[in-house]
DNA sequence: CAACATAATGACAGCGCTGTCAAACATTTA
DNA sequence: TAAATGTTTGACAGCGCTGTCATTATGTTG
């Protein structure tokens, strides 16, 4: 059996190739007639039309790379449903890369994998979205990009974010607004822009409601369970220690419950702990964790979205898209 | 400046574009020194081959699928890592393609899907793995693949696995061992030949110790969280409950904790508790689950690399591995 | 040193599509 | 009805590689 190509349309439909390519990339110029002949046999074929013969002739793979170091697989996930979404309407192919290694070469090896794998662009997951270097070799490049949730905006490129520091604020005042005065923070990973806006939050709510917080309710983490367990034993060993505590993830916070845990420290009732993320974990602890959930698969699904519409026309202006967190009260406040 | 080309590399070397393919083929024939002088203006160019001129001249897209419908993100991030590992090695592209429809169609898409993208093969997850219709339909349409953890395995394709019931058999018999006779069972998801494994070494650990279990210590779940907590609840409001409970993934004994959190009874002192899997989840709660550890990465590394081996030479013959797990005690027990 | 075997190299077609440009056809206008 | 315009179609080159097969260089033998 041989193999149904173009020329196989184009012979039982008697047009030439071309006709068929025009109504393959609906070029317009069709009678419609033909075009519906054309589309019938098509149909009956079960004809396909190869992805490697027409990266050829257009000099472009229609695959973008999602570029990401994270070590959320919940977030991941999320990511690559919504990238995949926008992938498959737009008939684009997506590969996956994830960066395992924070070495120097980091930079070289995305521009080398972009040009190795002709991809047509590039969706950035943080931490990676802040980092300048690769950012300006893209940009040098000129490599299509769009950013997930990076720390500043900028009209060179299309991103999607959530106002983290808007949400980090209206938790605060939920714990606020529920009596706490002593709420302690432990900060995220410190290359991630996002997680610095939960703690601006934190602090505009305290500010706004002239709280004052000493330094030693604010620990450094670094988004991992065991960095949050750390944390939450420091401030919870504090002579006098926080009635609340905010961890910019759920990691941590899952952390901080464990620490309450060991120490025999009573959640809420002693403690109040809220996270961030909506992560699996949140749900699956006991008392689950009030938290704050980002419509990551949808900011993904936009932002490839964004990339495509780029690379489909790199005239087109950079848009900057926000979306809204949601407040998800459960048993650990 | 113009793009570089196998011609730009041949003519720089003064040979033909024949010799400088055979260099990048590595395929033998070439005198060294041309060879090295070759290689030398690649690596001055910086030339990379143009993935789709290959694909289209090869008939062959060095792109494989990875397909999965798996609730478990942590699972999928595991499988991802290990098959891009391979791929990354053999130079060959890993698509995602996640499942989350159950349909009847779902067969046809990934025809479809292989078609439309021209895949030169797949990799199997579980279930998907366990379904005869889409095993059958690959099989009469001759696309490659290997399984990853199918219920059985057959001479008609490569697979990895664990020894899921030999190591049922073993956490059954170290809680045996603790003293414990009354050991409840929650089920997985039917579809999930790895679970029913599990089960089965659970059963042959008790058979062994001539011990008894009443119908009523065994209770169907389908791997979630809820369900776990609703099967626990069910066992543990028995007049004569189990002093010990394995459930068959660590999400539904993470349901389980929640349960006897629930109900006021103390883990592990009074109720015992075991997983499956090594989830993120076991360590993050307290206490943390005593569970089992596959080499996840590593297997969906392997069967990667035997799908890629039967690509490359399909008179090869399947293979089928077989990995240990890890029995991992923490505080649930 | 001729006659042969073998290793190294190159010329060229072709993979299946898209882009360019010219040809054919249809429609409007004078 | 002829010319002028616009619309639809097709011929053909070329994208950057690999496969086939012919050719040339090198080594080996009697």
């Amino acid at each position: 059996m041989q193999r149904v190509t173009i020329q196989t349309v184009a012979d039982k439909a008697k047009v030439s190739i071309k006709t068929v390519s025009r109504v393959l990339n609906k070029e317009g110029s069709v009678r419609e007639t033909t075009r519906d002949k054309v589309l019938a046999i098509i149909a009956e074929l079960g004809y396909e039309p190869s992805p490697a013969a027409r990266a050829l002739a257009r000099n472009s793979s229609k695959i973008i790379g999602l570029i990401y170091d994270n070590p959320s697989a919940a977030y991941i996930t999320d990511v690559q449903n919504g990238a995949l979404n926008a992938c498959d309407k737009n008939e684009y192919s997506l590969v996956i890369h994830p960066c395992l290694q924070e070495g120097e070469s980091l930079t070289e090896d995305l521009i080398n994998l972009v040009q190795r794998s002709r991809l047509d662009g590039l969706i950035l997951t943080p931490p990676i979205t802040d980092n300048k270097l690769i950012i300006q070799a893209l940009l040098d490049k000129k490599i299509p990009f769009a950013c997930i949730a990076p720390e500043q905006t900028s009209s060179n490129y299309s991103s999607v974010s959530c106002n983290d520091s808007v949400i980090g604020k209206e938790i605060t005042n939920y714990l606020i607004d529920s009596g706490h005065e002593k709420i302690g923070f432990i900060i995220g990973h410190a290359d991630h822009g996002a997680a610095t806006q939960r703690f601006t939050g934190y602090q505009e709510a305290l500010l706004a409601a002239n709280i004052n917080i000493s330094e030693d309710f604010i620990v450094q983490g670094d988004f991992s369970f065991e960095s949050g367990l750390k944390a939450a034993e420091r401030l919870l060993n504090l002579s006098d220690r926080p009635t609340a505590i905010f961890a910019a993830n759920d990691y941590m916070a899952a952390g901080t419950l464990r620490a309450a845990f060991s120490l025999g420290i009573k959640v809420p009732s002693e403690l109040a702990i809220v996270g961030f993320d909506d992560a699996p974990v949140s749900r699956q602890i006991s008392p689950s964790l009030s938290t704050v959930k980002q419509p990551v698969s949808k900011m993904a699904e936009t932002a490839t979205n964004l990339l495509i519409a780029k690379i489909k026309d790199p005239k087109k202006s950079n848009e900057h898209h926000v979306f809204n967190a949601e407040l998800i009260i459960r048993e650990s406040t």
